[in-house]
DNA sequence: TTTGTATATGAAAAGGATTACATAGGAGGT
DNA sequence: ACCTCCTATGTAATCCTTTTCATATACAAA
C-alpha cells in the first residue's frame, strides 16, 4: 500500500498539495492537480482511514440501534440506511437490542466511546425521553418510533393519518362494528393509531365498545394475534371487521377465523399495517397500509448527514406517504 | 475525552506503561498496574480507535457480503456475525449485492483497500473459483454457500446429508411418486440437495422422471415456486410428494395447490428447506429443513476470528448440525 | 567486587493523514 | 520602484497509540 508521500515524491509536489488534491481539489493549480491525480492512479493510492480518522476526529461509523434485525420490517429499513451509509463513505454498526432499554443505553454510549460519529435508533419508546441527554450532545436521528415531546430528528410515516384512514375506507364498505387489535407495547405507532381509531368512533358517533379492543404482545407475535382474535370472535355481538396494528397480528387474525370457520373477507374483513414480504404469499392477501421501509431508512441517513455537516441543531421531522393497499381480506357490505 | 497522555499523568507513569496495562497487563507490576487501572477509571479513560488502528495496521472492520439482508435467512445469519463481532470489538460493515457478482468483487475490493480486516460471503456461487484469489491475500470466511473446489474457510450444514435425510423421510411415509422444485441458481446447496434426490432415487430403484424435476427461479421466488408446483399439478401422473429447496417455495407449492383444490397433506405432500419464521405463520404449518442460521453466523466469525489470530492459512471447514422438522404437511400414505 | 541476567519502566520513533502557518512569486496600485 | 495582496505551495505540528530500544535497579553467580 503506497502512503500519500509516495504520491507526493511520484508527483513532486509536498504532501500537504496531495492532501489539497483529495479534499479540496479547487483550490490547487490545475496544471498539479493533474500531476498528482495521474500519480495517485499510477500508485493505486488509497487514502489510510485510520490516519485520516485520527486527525479528523471522526469514525466514518454510524450506529444503527434496532431490537431486531430479524423483523423483516427493520431489515428493509437497514437496507436503506446501509446503502445510503455506503455511498456516503460510512460503515454501519449494527447493534440488536433485542427490545431492551438498557442495551439501548449501551448502544448510544458507542457515541460517547467515540466508536462511531452518530445515531439512528429505530424503535424508541414513547416515553424514553432520556434519548434527548443523548441528541443534545451526539448526531441522532429516530426512525419510525420516537418519544412524544422531544426535539430530535426524525423520520415516520403520519400513523394517525393512515389509521384514520384505514377507518375511513373500513366505514366506507359498509362496516359499523369495526375491532381493533393494539398492541401492550409502547410505541407512538400504536398510540396514534389506537387514538385514530377512537377518535373516528367518537366523530361518526359510534358507540366505541370497549371489548372491541383488544391487545397482542409488545412484540406483534402472529400468535399473540390469534388469541385477541379469538376473544373477539367468542363476543355476543362479533365485529365484521378487525383493524390490526400490524401484519403479524392480522396473519395470525387471519388464521384464528379461518380455524372458527368463518370466510374472509365475506364474514370478517381484516386490515393489517406495515405490508411485509409475506401479506402476499398466501391467500387471502392482506389489506394493508404499506410503510415505504426503504425509504425511511435512506432518509433517517439523510438527515443523520445532515446532523453531521450542519451541526447537532439542525434538526428536521420528516414524514414520509404511507399508502392504503386493498387486497382480498376486505369487501364492501353492500 | 482524555487521552492516554493524561492517564500517564495521573498515575505518574508513562504512556508506555498505560499501554502496557492495556494490552498486556501481565508484564508490568502488580503495584503500578493498580494505580493505572484507578487512573483510567478516575479519567474514564478510552482508548482513542482510530489512533489505535492506525498503529496496528486494523481497521476492525469485518465485511459481510451478501445477496440481500432482507430476506430473513440471511437476517438470521447476519444477527449471528454482528453479535459475535460486537463482542470481539469489530463493525460490521453490510455490503448488500442484489446477487451481482460484480457487485460481490467491488465489495471484496475493500479488503484491498483496506477499509476492511476480513470479509464473510454470504452466498457465493459454485464455480465462483475467483474468490481464491482474495482468500489468498485476505482473511475470508464462506458461510453456507462456496465454489466447489477452493480451499476456503467455511461453515454450512451438510446439504446433501439433509435432502437424502428429507427423502428417505418421505419414503419412509410411503410415496414412491416424489417431485422435486429446484431453482435455476448456481449455489451448491441447490446443486448438492438436487443430487441428494437423485441418488436416492436411483439407489431405490425408482425411476427419476425427468418430468418431476422442475425449476424456480434463482431467489427462490413465491411466484416461481406457484408456476413450477402448476406444471407437475398438470403432469398425467401427479407426484403425491414435493421436496422443495426452500421454503418460499414450497408456500408457492401450498398456494399453487390449494387453488387446485387439493388437499395437502391429504392429496399431496410438500417439504420444504431452511425453516424461516413465516413457515408457521398460517396452515398448514410447512414441514422442513431446519437451518441453524443464527449459529451459522457466530461460527462464521469465529471461523474468521481464527484467521485473524492465527493467520490465513488456519482454514477450518465446519459441517453444523440441520433438523428435520415434521409438521403439518407430510403425511403417512399409509 | 565484578559480571551477567531478569524485571520494570521510560524515551522516542512510527504509523499516515490533515492543517495552521510560513513563504515565494506574480499582479496590481500608486 | 515600492508596497500590498492574492495565489499556490511547502514545512512542520498535530491527532493518539503502540512498540522498539535503551536504561535503571535488583539479585544471582563467579
Amino acid at each position: 500500500m503506497s502512503t500519500i508521500e509516495d504520491v507526493a515524491k511520484e508527483a513532486n509536489v509536498s504532501v500537504a498539495t496531495v492532501s489539497r488534491v483529495i479534499n479540496n481539489p479547487e483550490i490547487v493549480k490545475e496544471e498539479t492537480r493533474l500531476r498528482v491525480y495521474e500519480a495517485i492512479e499510477k500508485l493505486s493510492y488509497e487514502p489510510n482511514i485510520s490516519a485520516r480518522n485520527l486527525r479528523k476526529n471522526e469514525t466514518r461509523v454510524v450506529l444503527i440501534v434496532t431490537p431486531n434485525i430479524t423483523n423483516p420490517y427493520y431489515a428493509h429499513i437497514l437496507a436503506g440506511i446501509g446503502d445510503m451509509a455506503q455511498t456516503h463513505g460510512y460503515s454501519a454498526l449494527i447493534y440488536n437490542t433485542y427490545g431492551k432499554e438498557s442495551e439501548q443505553k449501551k448502544a448510544l454510549d458507542m457515541l460517547k466511546k467515540k466508536r462511531s460519529d452518530g445515531a439512528i435508533i429505530l424503535a424508541s419508546n414513547m416515553d424514553s425521553n432520556w434519548i434527548e441527554d443523548y441528541a443534545s450532545e451526539y448526531p441522532i436521528v429516530l426512525c419510525s418510533e420516537y418519544p412524544m415531546d422531544v426535539d430530535i430528528s426524525r423520520v415516520s410515516i403520519d400513523n394517525y393519518d393512515a389509521a384514520y384512514n384505514v377507518m375511513q375506507y373500513i366505514y366506507s364498505l359498509g362496516h359499523r362494528k369495526i375491532a381493533m387489535i393494539s398492541s401492550t407495547n409502547n410505541y407512538i405507532s400504536t398510540y396514534l393509531r389506537l387514538k385514530a381509531y377512537q377518535d373516528f368512533l367518537n366523530i361518526e358517533t359510534i358507540e366505541c365498545n370497549e371489548e372491541y379492543i383488544q391487545y397482542a404482545d409488545e412484540v406483534y407475535s402472529f400468535k399473540s394475534g390469534k388469541e385477541a382474535t379469538l376473544k373477539l370472535l367468542n363476543l355476543k355481538e362479533k365485529p365484521s371487521a378487525i383493524f390490526c396494528i400490524s401484519d403479524t397480528i392480522a396473519l395470525g387474525a387471519i388464521a384464528a377465523i379461518k380455524e372458527s370457520n368463518l370466510d374472509i373477507p365475506q364474514d370478517i374483513c381484516v386490515v393489517g399495517f406495515d405490508d411485509v414480504d409475506y401479506t402476499t404469499m398466501f391467500h387471502p392477501y392482506l389489506t394493508t397500509v404499506s410503510q415505504p421501509c426503504y425509504k425511511l431508512g435512506t432518509e433517517s441517513f439523510r438527515l443523520l448527514n445532515n446532523l453531521f455537516k450542519n451541526g447537532i441543531k439542525s434538526i428536521e421531522k420528516r414524514i414520509i406517504p404511507y399508502e392504503l393497499i386493498v387486497r382480498e381480506t376486505t369487501k364492501s357490505l353492500f
